[in-house]
Order: structure tokens, then sequence, then C-alpha cells
DNA sequence: AAGTGGTCTAGACCACTCC
DNA sequence: GAGTGGTCTAGACCACTTA
């Protein structure tokens, strides 16, 4: 009936998204239960499961116990980012990777700091200025704050060879964290680091990270002009 | 053991993630294979497998055959932004929405879009320009056309009540689609739309959605300035 | 050749929630 | 109370890849 021969989860999720987006099953309906489609499929409920389970993780679906399960009226879409180490960006690029560091140094949190990341008292700071560059051009100028409490270490870091970027990826796991995705208009300050106009519009990513309820460090990263971040729906 | 009593693959992942966490597990190393891990927690295979599945998935672990699971060098993590209809997300921040078309028409294929998007030939296409507003605020340009062969309703649609993105979105299932993130400098045209400064920084968002090979709709949508999208991590 | 993850099965119990 | 999805189990076979 299905021309699916085989009960492969991949398969069964293939069909039911055919029969969505072919509107064979319309939005709002309601769709056959987990038993009933592995009898037609002719494979274990828990195969059918699978398929059902990750076309709702990805909005296709709507599942509720004993409501059962219905087409999404309004699919949200999800845009799944990759934020790798900026080397690896570039070097993906096929263009060469290099840094420099503008600023390091250390001092105490200032208070607003202190409170906004639940900082313990008398925390000292690291903070850093350095431009990424891709084959010689500046590609993304980075300034942070690492938290010299919950990442003592980096005290004996210079970072010249591995980027802060870097070595906090691979030396400072975390459990959870923020990203923020916004547009500015570069500072003249800005746009001299990055050899630009003044008022050119930027791409920026700014990133907080955590371990427990202690924060590690905040980054603002400050993309060229033209850069442009890219994901499949 | 372990101070994990229950079995539930959520229990499993959380003390993974603590061994990765914590360091008790380095980076780079070979983990225990997953009936061996069953075997220690005391449950089936299956179990672990998805536990260890997701945190694949996300980055943390490399798996592969034979080879078995390594904790992840690199961990690239992955943000997942939410792309919701416009309305939606303005009405989620308790704000009142309304649009406005400035221009809407029909026109035949340029070469070069009906090469860039494989339309059909002699392809007409609905071009759209618009403006959301949340509380009678300029939130985003909306530029747009859509293929009228591969959406022959939308001829009919005036798209007053509803806008061109939530009937889409309600309306016209893909299969794939594209994002691109960028900033851009508004051009005088632009502000005056958005009732800001020209030359503001305003961030971008270009989404191409497809069914089967042929394209369905491109937007360029230009968020007001100070726009900010969030995600975790 | 052998070890590992990837998947499927048949059955079971449970948690939730609608009626 | 009853129907649905959520999960776990014990076992099996397979696909892949390294040794």
């Amino acid at each position: 009936m299905t021309g699916h021969p085989s009960n492969t989860w991949q398969s069964i999720q293939e069909e039911l998204k055919r029969r969505i987006v072919e509107r064979e099953w319309q939005p709002g309906d309601q769709v056959p239960n987990e038993s009933d489609l592995a009898d037609e499929f002719g494979c274990a409920r828990a195969t059918v499961n699978r398929a059902m389970r990750q076309l709702a993780e990805s909005g296709l679906l709507v599942r509720r116990r004993k409501a059962g399960t219905r087409v999404a009226l309004n699919p949200v879409r999800h845009a799944k980012l990759e934020i790798p180490i900026i080397r690896e960006e570039v070097e993906s690029r096929g263009l060469e990777w290099h840094q420099a560091i503008l600023e390091k140094g250390i001092s105490p949190a200032s208070d607003r700091l202190t409170r906004q990341y639940q900082l313990p008292k008398n925390c000292r700071l690291l903070h850093l200025r350095s431009v990424h560059f891709a084959d010689r051009k500046p590609y993304v100028y980075e300034t942070r704050w690492i938290s010299l409490s919950a990442v003592p270490e980096v005290e004996n870091e210079d970072f010249e060879t591995v980027s802060a970027n870097e070595w906090l990826v691979r030396n400072a796991p975390f459990t959870h964290g923020e990203i923020l995705f916004s547009a500015a208009k570069m500072t003249s300050e800005e746009a001299e680091i990055m050899a630009v106009g003044a008022g050119d519009a930027a791409f920026v990513l700014e990133r907080t990270t955590w371990i427990g309820d202690q924060a590690i460090t905040a980054a603002r990263m400050i993309y060229h002009p033209g850069y442009r971040k890219r994901s499949e729906l």
C-alpha cells in the first residue's frame, strides 16, 4: 500500500512527512495512533515512536498523551546553527587564520557584573580584546572577560598560540549558555580595528557560558561587514 | 555507586554529562561501551543508547562503530533558533501586531532568478513589500517573492488580514529551506520605512523554501535596529 | 575477524490527560 | 476510567570500521 517495503524508522518518517507535506493529513488533523501505524507499516510500535517523536521535535507534529497526535497548525521551524571555534570556521573556508591580541589585563569585577553574572565577591576578571584574521584580513573582533574564580588556570595562559575562544572550548566545559544575535553600527574604534568604514553594519554574536550557577566567560564577537551565518531548515 | 537509583535515559544522560563536565572523562578519552554502561547502571542497552545518542547529537560525544565512543575534543555547540511567524513573535512579547502592504504585483521571473531558483520557464512571480508593526512601531520590513507556479492559490489572496508570512507557513509546506543571517546598513528608503535614521544597522534574515526541487518563496526580513535573536546553548 | 554502535522486535508498565 | 504517548527490557541481527 505505502510503497515502502523496508521498515526503518527513517523510511517511516519519510512516509509520514510525505503525508503531511502533500496534505494527505491536513494541518490540525488527528493522525492514527502509534499502534495503528505500527500495524499499517508492519513494524513495532517503538519504530513508529522514533519516527514520530522526531517529527514532533522538529515541529511538524504535536503530540499529547491521550489526546493523540495532530499535524501542527503553525509549524514553528527551527534553525540549527553551528557555533564552531573561529579558527575552524576560517580554515573550513580554506583561509589562513591568525589572531592579534590587543589588550589583556586583570581587574576586579564591577558591582554590576558581579550581580548580573552572580560572580563570587571580589572576583577578578581577565579582560581580553583580540582580532581574528582570515587570510590577513580582519574577520572577528572579540571582546571577552573570563572569571578567574571559575577558570583560575587562564591566569597562566598567554593565548598567543591558542586563542581564548579555542582554549575555553577545550578547557572550560559548561553546563549551559546563552547566545544573542544582533546587528550593530560599528564605532569608529571598531571600524578602525576591522579596517572598514566607520558606521558599517556588523553582525554581532554575544555569548555567555556557565557551569552550574557560576559564570565562566562572556564574549562579544563583532564580525566583518558582509559576514553571513547560514543554516538549513 | 553512581547515586542514580532510577534508570531513566534522562538520569543516565545527566550522569554521563556530569562525568564529561567534571573531567572525570577527559576530552579525547574513550568511554565504556554501551553494554558495559548498561551493566553499570543496571539497565538495558537501549536506554544507554538513547542517552548517548543524544549527547552525540549535541556534540559532546563522538561515536563510531567498532572504534567506540569518545569525549569530543572540540565540542561544536549548536544554537537552536526558533523561527516563528512574525505575528506570533510580536504577540508573545505582549505587543500588538499589524502590518501594512506597501507593494503587491505580479511580474515574470527574470533570467537570473529563473536560473538561481530553478524556476519553470516563463514563471510568474508575486512580488510583495510589507511592514510588520509591533505596537504601531515598525518591527520588520519584508521583501518577498512567491512562485505562482509553486503556489497558484496566492494569486487570489490579498494578505490583508493574514500576512504572507503566516499564510505561507500554514498553506505552503516545504521540504527544505535555507536561512541566512547577516547585518546590513539600511538604505535611506529602508530607514524611512522603518522610521529610523539612515545608515542604522539592521539584523537581516533571508529565507528561501523549496518543495522538492521547486522554489516556493524567498524573503528578506529587515528587523528594526535593536532587535536581538536569542538562543540557549 | 571481531568489536562496536545502530536498529528492530514484542511485550510490558507507567504517566498523563481527556472524557 | 480509558486511551494515548513515553519509556524500559531482553534479545536479536546488522552495518560499519578498525585491528
